[in-house]
RNA sequence: GCCCGGGUGGUGAAAUGGUAUACACGAGAGACUUAAAAUCUCUUGGGGGAAACUCCGUGCGGGUUCAAGUCCCGCCCCGGGCACCA
């Protein structure tokens, strides 16, 4: 017999699969019930696939193969994430361009997706940056334009000076550039923001990005981050007069049950109260020195030293409207301009912050919560927990919650304060001073000012004469022949806009364009999107819990509410797949030395002993380290179910073997109802525990090899495929159909039945399944064993629990 | 600090409240071989014992239960996310 021959089977099978595309095409007319299973589209580095790519693509390829054998019309397709910065910035340095680099990244990338046998339908593969697609993104961007979701602002953004261009909050999370991890900066520039915001709350028939979580089966995890990101929180709005004058100021509190301890205000450094102010401002140039100073910081800096600081506004007084206690203002860095209303009410007895700042400054500490069990450690710290109100008028001995609930009504009665909802959430920030991006279809007119590009105009192309040098101008602005245009609306001479766009709006929708990736008319059809849509299983790295997967949402829940589609979450299921560390512990990284590289394996192993030793190495979610020591495990395994080939004889010589049967069946259980849980590991080592066993008998008969090589299919398509056809089959083992197994075959007749005495096992006696209570308590109290560990004991009592064991309780 | 996960052999890991450590790696012993590799067989949680056997054992301390790796309470440690959001 032949040598199993990973490279040449392999290389064999892949060529027999392009020539076969029906075997793993989704069918648009077909009326089997779909499935359609995602991955997240990877970003087409130069330095190839990853062992962590083609873990989470190895999960999908088996599901797939694994519903399209159960006769599932299956939809698994593949793309480009081709926009964005890393392209760019390795353009700028090599001085070649973009375009030229991301295609020999993704001709890398297919061949190494073809390598590892991955069944992707190609004819519905998507590159961002193709102009057939990112006109779409485009008409996306006018959708929403529209519908007064897209709009221009000036304010303070992230600028990461090394990138040379402003970052969606999302992407500078911590103070630091996603990208090149260096520090961002805060500047003030005009840009387009889509207004996630509106999509926080149920909006119309459209659940919102906070309740929508409830109804999808995605990793808690990913939705607590996101419901945190979100960052929903209630409390009121109350204003607090200033003396001798009309101003008044605004301030956010989800403690209004504390209001009577608030000592001094605080507002924010770019508050604009300041400024109006100015002439009341006694210290107006200290105060000002301390504005210019905090402004300097980055967010980085800010969060680097916690250190409170701040200057008091001399000559300015607020009265807290509770008690018409004048207190005094001040100006810290500690409260954000960009939360609430930038203002707060210091209650230094009840809040961390403010308790710190009080103390620093000798500012007033006053207690008006205390705790239940009564005890106060206000000289060191502050009480923030609910409890009960003293100290408050007539507020006195309330809860805190039943506190906030009536000086709110009180507020609102008095119309000087109401119930208020705020969240970290802000706008997504979607404007790039960049070259490789879709641009933004927008066009500027001395005479109409902000004017769309007309919809039968798209796409805007992307010109290929400039020089995409970053400056921190747009580049398409150094491009005459892309500026100059027409003004749509009334013809006179007009620039577009430079800018382009996030590459997280391209990834927002690419999912939808794979129903119906040709269409010239719509991103997709009705048709086609309610045939296929929404995904019912996707699976992809956990980095991108709050940036993709929110704006995806976001932009389905939008196409919901406008009616394009019938569905407001587009990712059913969600999984990630763990990040595999390397061999050391760490992660892999090429400044380490220690990124193992998937066309390495291969060649020395194979396809299929990666994707099963991958699968194999634990739970799909959990974090893994490397150990190439281990894949002789999976080498081993294959070889074995190669070998078995030798022992097949002709089924009408067998003496049927019901062990082995009857282990068959069990199999196809275990490994059926595992993999449809992503249980990949242990449906491998069922398989393994089979295989050990049919190895050793002597003989197997053919069906029975043959609803192995099944069962194996999709873990290992390469070689079931050259063992099947081996077998004397003429067409692929993938045009069959999933074994069922006989439930009548895997019922045992006999168990095992433990015996224990007080919980402890002390004998076990080999029954029938179905044997009665009765008879259960009278075989163990039988057993020899059973009656030496009972000498100068009494029985208690005897629990029995059917088809497990019998427990003696028993004492002295 | 807050919010999620997670702690089981030498290692990766299994285990609807019911035999803890399946499967795999590694290690040890043996078979085959002039030898090695490969392959095959056996052993492999720790202690005690010649053995039969027995005691201990799922991060720590309590609890619920006939029975806890699994459920509850309080800690410790590790990983991840968020972080001056009032």
């Amino acid at each position: 017999m032949e040598k199993y021959n990973h490279q040449k089977i392999e290389e064999k099978w892949q060529k027999y699969w392009e020539e076969h595309p029906e075997l793993y095409c989704a069918d648009d007319k077909s009326e089997l019930e779909k499935q359609y299973i995602l991955d997240m589209f990877p970003y087409p580095s130069g330095n190839g696939l990853h062992i962590g790519h083609v873990e989470g693509y190895t999960a999908t390829d088996i599901i797939s193969r694994y519903w399209r054998l159960n006769g599932k019309n299956v939809l698994h397709p593949q793309g480009w994430d081709a926009f964005g910065l890393p392209a760019e910035n390795y353009a700028i340095k090599t001085k070649i361009h973009p375009s030229i680099t991301t295609q020999k990244a993704i001709v890398n990338f297919k061949k190494q997706m073809k390598m590892m046998g991955f069944s992707y339908d190609w004819s519905r593969e998507v590159n961002s940056s193709d102009s057939d697609y990112y006109k779409w993104t485009q008409w996306f961007f006018l959708l929403l334009y529209k519908n007064g979701l897209a709009y221009k602002k000036k304010g303070k953004v992230n600028w990461c000076e090394s990138c040379k261009t402003v970052l969606a909050n999302e992407q500078a999370e911590g103070g630091i550039c996603e990208r090149c991890k260096n520090p961002v900066e805060q500047k003030d520039l005009e840009q387009w923001f889509f207004k996630i915001t509106d999509f926080i709350e149920d909006n119309g028939q459209t659940s919102g990005l906070i309740s929508g979580l409830d109804k999808i089966d995605w990793p808690e995890s990913t939705k607590m981050a996101q419901k945190n990101w979100i960052g929903r929180s209630e409390g009121a709005e109350i204003e607090f007069k200033i003396t001798n004058y009309e101003l008044r100021i605004k301030v956010y509190t989800t403690r209004v049950d504390t209001i009577f301890g608030c000592t001094y205000c605080v507002v924010a450094p770019e508050h604009e109260l300041i400024k109006n102010l100015k002439f009341k401002i006694k210290n107006f140039d200290e105060v000002n020195n301390y504005i210019k100073e905090a402004k300097k910081k980055t967010d980085l800096q800010r969060m680097e030293s916690k250190e409170k600081t701040g200057v008091k506004l001399e000559g300015v007084e607020a009265v807290n409207p509770f008690n018409n206690e004048i207190i005094p203002v001040f100006v810290a860095d500690y409260v954000l301009g960009h939360y609430g209303t930038g203002a707060v009410m210091a209650v230094p007895a009840h809040d961390e912050r403010d308790f710190e700042f009080a103390k620093k400054y000798d500012l007033d500490i006053r207690e008006v919560i205390k705790s239940v069990d009564n005890k106060s450690f206000i000289e060191k710290e502050a009480f923030i927990n609910d409890g009960i109100l003293i100290n408050s008028d007539e507020y006195n001995d309330l809860t805190s919650a039943k506190a906030r609930e009536k000086l709110t009504q009180w507020l609102e009665e008095k119309k000087i304060g109401q119930k208020t909802t705020n969240y970290k959430l802000r706008d997504w920030l979607v404007s790039r001073q960049r070259y490789w991006g879709a641009p933004i279809p927008i066009i500027y007119c001395e005479k109409c000012g902000e004017v769309p590009v007309l919809e039968k105009d798209l796409p805007v192309e992307l010109p290929t004469d400039v020089d995409f040098m970053p400056t921190g101008e747009s580049p398409l602005a150094k491009s005459k022949k892309f500026q100059n245009v027409k003004c749509p609306k009334c013809g006179l001479p007009a620039k577009r806009e430079a800018d382009t766009m996030d590459t997280f709006v391209c990834s927002s929708w690419y999912y939808l364009r794979y129903v119906d990736p040709k269409n010239k008319e719509e991103f997709a059809s009705k048709e086609m999107i309610k045939k296929w849509l929404p995904v019912d299983l996707y699976v992809g790295g956990a980095e991108h819990t709050v940036l993709h997967l929110l704006y995806a949402r976001f932009f389905t829940k939008v196409l919901h509410k406008f009616g394009y589609i019938d569905f407001d979450e587009p990712f059913t299921k969600l999984r990630h797949q763990g990040t595999i560390l390397a061999e050391d512990g760490r992660k892999m990284s090429k400044s380490f030395g220690n990124v193992v590289n998937p066309d390495d394996v291969v060649k020395q192993y194979g396809a299929d002993v990666l994707r099963m030793f991958e699968m194999f190495m634990g739970p799909l979610e959990d974090i893994k380290p490397w150990n190439t020591k281990g894949i002789i495990g999976i080498v081993r395994f294959l070889e074995k179910v190669w070998k078995l080939k030798l022992r097949i004889i002709n089924y009408k010589l067998l003496i049927t073997n019901d062990k082995i049967e009857k282990l068959l069946h069990q199999t196809i259980k275990k490994v059926s109802e595992d993999i449809e849980a992503l249980k990949f590991n242990t449906a491998i080592s069922a398989l393994m525990v089979l295989v050990n066993e049919i190895e050793k008998q002597n003989q197997l008969s053919i069906t029975n090899y043959e609803l192995l090589l099944k069962l194996l299919a999709p873990f290992a398509p390469h070689l079931v495929e050259e063992l099947w056809l081996q077998l004397g089959n003429k067409e692929s083992i993938f045009k069959q159909v999933w074994p069922k197994y006989d439930s009548e075959l895997i019922k045992d007749e006999t168990i095992n039945l433990i015996i224990q005495i007080n919980g402890k096992m002390r004998d076990v006696i080999n029954v029938a399944v179905d044997i009665s209570e009765e008879e259960a308590k009278k075989i163990a109290l039988e057993s020899e064993k059973i009656k030496r560990w009972l000498e100068n004991k009494k029985v208690a009592k005897i629990i029995f629990a059917k088809g497990k064991l019998v427990n003696i309780v028993a004492n002295l």
